[in-house]
DNA sequence: GAGCACTGC
């Protein structure tokens, strides 16, 4: 249900009552927009077209303005909705606040947003902006997303797993709503020669029935993208019309070194310095590719300053990437002290998902740390590879935000020029059990014959679909079972979370289950600073099972419950979030990670009351939920060898270990784990303790026929 | 002995 949190300051007519003159400068900037010269002709294309795709690069507007656009053409009469979508969750949001200020009303009103965890629509909500996952979660329940009249796909460039998903969902329904609406009207003269051969290409591919959107009136697509390339968007949709609209931007200087740099850390270094005796005042974001490579920067540069003329020591650097907790991650947007020169030290987070203010230079390496999936040996790897032309674009666009800039690409002309245009779109460097699943539940049978954008390869498909059989979503002819199948595509988790929920129910363990399904979905629940090893390592003993990671990170959250419910009785949302805040704090505990669990946790609570599984507790016999453990993360179970080293059996693979886990020293002789990832070594993380007869036990399927 | 970035009715 939508909620409105704000609903008890809205005005009679849903307006807010504004500031004039505020509203005469968002007018203004409205009008001065660059896309705001175009509004006709992409309205009028969309309308005879039923398609465009428009590239625009940033500052163009195209995000704020055409969903208003399309709103003023009367493409919501009747109710109708027009659809926005993210991949993230906080452009959606702000973009959402963004537009609702401009036209004037309150948010949730005739402008929202939904997001997950956080819905602010309402009856009223007209332009809706989303994630393009959740707008795919609304398909399973709603196959021909009716509500909508027309849907925007924003930053589609950016070829997320979603966003490709969802490309191909879209193409299906747009097809089989104007298909049904030319069928009936005899109208709709598209120039869009797919529908010559309808109904057959529907059948085989589309997951939805020839005749069926007969019911809604023509679906109209709107793909956004920032990168050149609109080409392979247009064929995609059958020779779709492509629009760029100018961006707005200052100019970025880019240089290149003379040669190829041996050690770019190195590099990165003497080029901080070399800014910062140089150039003009301005701070500097420098691109590094983990957490590691930064702590070696920010050490480096602190052992040069005592070498520098006492007049130019004066600079700072901040580091900034994902796991650092946020308030450590604010410091990067606040402003150097006076008469200092801020130096961010940021991974991929600053190319896209954060906006600093104030960079005038960008230091660029030109890698990237990558995820990386093997099918053939069902193994995840995080690679050092470098980066694409687009994504050195987008990085040397950092600088010019508010000011011309400088950036500085620790390599040659020459190498650029040896770039990948673009980043492998992620679909193809995956596992593909969560997506398939998702397409099976849409109705899609055939995902080899799949019209994907960009195929994911047939061992990649092959070994998810397997991986799904055994799991039991999956009948023998590769149909979506019932009820295994269609409960686990309802749950918003990995297939294998989702089995063994389900299971967990038969295992008496459904409140364990719960709440390690919620720890093991998030970021990393423990956060250690460099400074306070030790320290950090005693107060994580607390929670530690020598059973394993699993009990572990149960024992982490019911322990934060305990603390919440002790004391906070009579306390208000805030003091309890304080208190929180303290206690993670205190037990060296990521509060955002926890956070994110606790809403996980409810969230999935939910689901599986309205699924009508049997919750309830295996209290202090933890043997039951191990056995759970073992029944359903059978694909993820290895032993361990003479040499201490382990041999994950499915897919013999020797793996370590990670250092993180409770159970690194204690080297049990079987193990069940929750992921493998490739860094330096093949390591598994969270671990747990089984029993090996468990395997053949309770997952004889997969270990009966071996010995 | 070590942790790219996102995301989900």
């Amino acid at each position: 249900m939508p909620t409105m949190a704000n609903s008890h300051f809205k005005q009679p007519n849903g307006t807010v009552s504004n500031n004039d003159s505020r509203r005469q400068k968002l007018l203004q900037q409205r009008k001065s927009l660059p896309i705001a010269t175009v509004e006709k002709r992409l309205v009028e294309e969309i309308r005879n077209n039923h398609i465009l795709i428009i590239v625009g690069e940033t500052g163009s507007g195209k995000t704020t303005q055409l969903p208003q656009y399309l709103f003023k053409a009367g493409f919501c009469h009747d109710g109708k909705l027009v659809g926005v979508t993210q991949p993230r969750r906080v452009a959606a949001v702000t973009v959402a606040k963004r537009v609702a200020e401009e036209c004037g009303v309150q948010l949730g009103q005739r402008v929202g947003y939904s997001v997950r965890f956080d819905d602010m629509t309402s009856g009223s909500t007209r332009i809706k902006y989303m994630t393009d996952g959740l707008l795919l979660r609304e398909a399973l329940l709603d196959p021909y997303l009716s509500k909508y009249s027309v849907i925007v796909v924003d930053e589609a460039h950016e070829r997320t797993v979603h966003t490709d998903v969802l490309l191909a969902l879209l193409k299906s329904v747009q097809k089989a709503r104007s298909q049904t609406a030319n069928e009936l009207v005899g109208r709709e003269n598209s120039s869009n020669d797919a529908n010559l051969e309808k109904g057959k290409e529907a059948q085989t591919t589309g997951p939805l029935k020839k005749g069926q959107g007969a019911k809604f009136p023509p679906l109209r697509l709107v793909i956004m993208s920032a990168s050149l390339d609109a080409q392979i968007f247009s064929e995609y949709f059958g020779g779709a019309k492509a629009v760029h609209v100018q961006g707005r931007q200052f100019p970025v200087d880019i240089f290149y070194t003379l040669h190829a740099e041996t050690d770019y850390v190195e590099a990165a270094m003497v080029t901080i310095f070399q800014i910062h005796s140089e150039e003009a005042p301005g701070d500097i974001l420098v691109f590094l590719t983990g957490q590691e490579e930064i702590e070696s920067v920010e050490g480096l540069v602190r052992d040069k300053l005592p070498q520098l003329p006492e007049g130019n020591r004066n600079i700072v650097t901040v580091p900034i990437y994902a796991s650092l907790p946020s308030e450590q991650q604010m410091k990067a947007f606040m402003p150097a002290p006076a008469g200092f020169r801020k130096v961010i030290l940021a991974t991929n987070i600053a190319e896209t998902s954060v906006t600093i203010p104030g960079i005038k230079y960008v230091v660029d390496p030109g890698v990237v740390k990558a995820r990386n999936y093997n099918p053939r040996t069902g193994i995840e790897s995080l690679n050092v590879i470098p980066t694409s032309k687009a994504q050195a674009l987008q990085r040397s666009g950092r600088a010019g935000r508010e000011g011309a800039g400088k950036c500085f690409r620790l390599y040659t002309e020459r190498e650029f020029e040896k770039l990948a245009d673009s980043t492998v779109p992620e679909i193809k460097r995956c596992n593909l059990s969560n997506v398939i699943l998702q397409l099976k539940a849409l109705g899609v049978d055939d995902i080899i014959g799949f019209d994907f954008m960009e195929k994911p390869s047939r061992m990649a498909i092959v070994k998810s679909l397997e991986e799904l059989f055994l799991l039991g979503a999956l009948t023998e002819d590769y149909k979506l079972s019932d009820p295994i199948g269609k409960q686990m595509a309802r749950l918003p988790l990995d297939p294998i979370y989702s089995k063994a929920l389900i299971l967990s129910s038969q295992f008496n363990c459904l409140e364990e289950m719960l709440i390690a399904v919620a720890m093991l979905s998030v970021e990393s629940i423990f956060f250690t600073p460099r400074e306070k090893q030790e320290e950090a390592r005693t107060a994580i003993k607390r929670f530690s099972s020598t059973e394993g990671d699993h009990i572990t990170l149960i024992n982490v959250y019911r322990s934060c419950d305990e603390f919440l419910e002790s004391g906070n009785a009579n306390n208000s949302k805030d003091k309890i979030f304080k208190n929180m805040k303290k206690w993670c704090k205190d037990n060296f505990v990521n509060g955002r990670s926890l956070r994110h669990a606790r809403d996980v946790h409810s969230q999935i609570r939910r689901h599986v009351e309205q699924m009508g599984l049997r919750i309830a507790s295996c209290g202090e016999d933890m043997i039951l939920f191990r056995r759970c453990l073992a029944a359903s993360f059978f694909l993820n179970a290895a032993l361990r060898q003479p040499d201490g080293t382990y041999r994950a059996l499915a897919s013999s693979q020797i793996v370590q270990i990670h250092p993180t886990s409770v159970l690194f020293r204690a080297k049990p002789d079987c193990i069940v784990f929750n992921e493998l990832v490739r860094t330096n070594q093949n390591y598994i993380r969270d671990v747990t303790r089984i029993d090996p007869m468990w395997l053949t036990e309770l997952a004889p399927h997969f270990y009966a026929r071996q010995d």
